[in-house]
RNA sequence: GGGGAGAUACCGAAGCGGUCAAACGGGACGGACUGUAAAUCCGUUGGCUCUGCCUUCGGCGGUUCGAAUCCGCCUCUCCCCA
């Protein structure tokens, strides 16, 4: 009986450390050591990395977030490595630049801000949070070496990422070589069971396998959840601009589940929701509009409040379904002087909603300008002072109510 | 250390003395269609005191009436040889 009921409950830990998982180096030993941690009730230690390399986390960087969260849900130790030392290297994984080395202060100012976005999904109380730098400014040159020799020039650039930068003539500098490394060599210091990353971190899991081996320790269970494409469907990043981030505010983050392709919402589901997969079929076989709806919801929810993810989805209805104008337009001064008009492209950038004249006109010319819901085309027109108050839509977006000087 | 190639707008990539604010593709933005989906079509894509003017083609100088285009130096990258 009690043997049924262990194996019942091994079977469910299992299923939720495998959802959407791409990669599970072994699976079998996964299932070992489960059922060892299950059997002495000692919980397994799971890594995590984050470097700090950019201010905002998005929602590719969730889906190891909730999994970890499924994991310590599950009893299990998370030991959340703050990369402050690699972020200074930077890791070329997936990148077709060179990439500097980061300087500390920037590192320092990123780190600021990412534990408590983290904090989001994670229960922080129940974490372990390291720096690396904690070890590697312990390291002398002569330790550095040594870890270098660990690792071979030829298995080092047999890597996609680097192989396409050879043929794209791209730059490789000598300090990307030492990321993979120190990211192995922080799950020798941790002595973790279990790493997590994104799949383009295989082969930076795995060094900490091997070099956990040579260390004379176990080495971890390397497994790798997939990469989100953004918006556009390029790799999600906050340089392109195609960005879900954590900090988005309730209205943008539905909105910006609702543009996202129908191809993709399975795979939302699953890796941004808990929604069960009989739930997610379901929702798939009905009209996609509906099961998207939901799926914006469930994960604005995650991130903001229940409520705030209802309010959301009503001024997304308003807005775009009832074409309706948006509930809460902001509503500025006129900024010109009280007396005479100014040019509708001048007034544009004047109120912030243009960055430039030039883009203003270009706005204006291509239709997408209205005021007081008549659409405009003339970036020269001058417009008045309003008696009571003018309401100004620039593109899909932007309102805004501009009043009557007093 | 020697030899060669290259650096162009958000990205990729043409241009190689004037007609270049710079072809083309991608992305982005706007419009039509729609479910802020996909596909498709159209337009825009340096700035301004806007039918003209100003600043852009790695940096600094030079040649020329005139340079992204020619010359010199510098910086950076790649390739080959050692």
């Amino acid at each position: 009986m009690e043997a049924n009921q262990s194996q019942a409950h091994l079977q469910e830990h299992l299923r939720i450390i495998r959802r959407g998982v791409v990669d599970m180096i072994e699976n079998r030993e996964l299932e070992e050591r489960v059922a060892e941690s299950i059997k002495t009730g000692k919980p397994l230690r799971v890594k995590f990395g984050m470097d700090p390399t950019s201010a905002d986390l998005h929602v590719g960087h969730a889906v190891p977030l909730r999994k970890l969260r499924a994991m310590q849900q599950l009893g299990h130790h998370i030991v959340l490595i703050v990369g402050d030392a690699t972020a200074m290297v930077g890791d070329p994984s997936g990148r077709n630049k060179l990439r500097p080395p980061l300087s500390r202060a920037a590192v320092e100012e990123n780190l600021k801000t990412y534990v408590d976005q983290a904090a989001k999904l994670l229960d922080l109380s129940k974490t372990e949070i390291r720096r690396n730098t904690e070890w590697f400014d312990q390291m002398s040159f002569e330790d550095v070496l040594k870890l270098c020799g660990r690792m071979t020039v030829a298995r080092m650039i047999e890597r996609d990422t680097f192989q396409k930068r050879i043929a794209d003539n791209e730059p490789i500098g000598i300090h990307e070589f030492l990321y993979p490394l120190m990211q192995g060599w922080d799950s020798v210091m941790v002595r973790a069971d279990l790493e997590l990353g994104g799949t383009d971190q295989l082969f930076n899991l795995l060094r900490g396998r091997d070099l956990q081996r040579e260390e004379g320790q176990r080495g971890q269970i390397c497994f790798t959840t997939p990469l989100i494409n953004g918006l556009d469907g390029r790799k999600m990043s906050k340089s392109y601009g195609n960005a879900i981030t954590f900090n988005d505010v309730p209205e943008d983050m539905y909105g910006k589940v609702m543009s996202i392709e129908d191809g993709v919402m399975r795979e939302w589901y699953t890796l941004l929701t808990d929604v069960s997969e009989r739930e997610i079929d379901e929702l798939l076989a009905g009209h996609p509009r509906e099961a998207k709806a939901r799926l914006a919801q469930e994960i604005t929810t995650q991130f903001h409040t229940r409520e705030a993810a209802l309010k959301a989805r009503e001024a997304f209805d308003r807005r775009f379904r009832d074409k309706e104008i948006p509930e809460d337009v902001p509503e500025v001064a006129w900024p010109a002087g009280a007396s005479g008009g100014v040019q509708l492209m001048a007034l544009l950038k004047d109120l912030g909603l243009c960055a430039s004249t030039s883009e203003a006109k270009r706005l204006i010319e291509g239709g997408g300008v209205r005021l007081d819901n008549e659409v405009h085309k003339d970036p020269r027109a001058m417009i008045q002072a309003p008696q009571q108050s003018l309401l100004i839509q620039a593109g899909k977006r932007k309102f805004v109510r501009v009043q009557a000087p007093s």
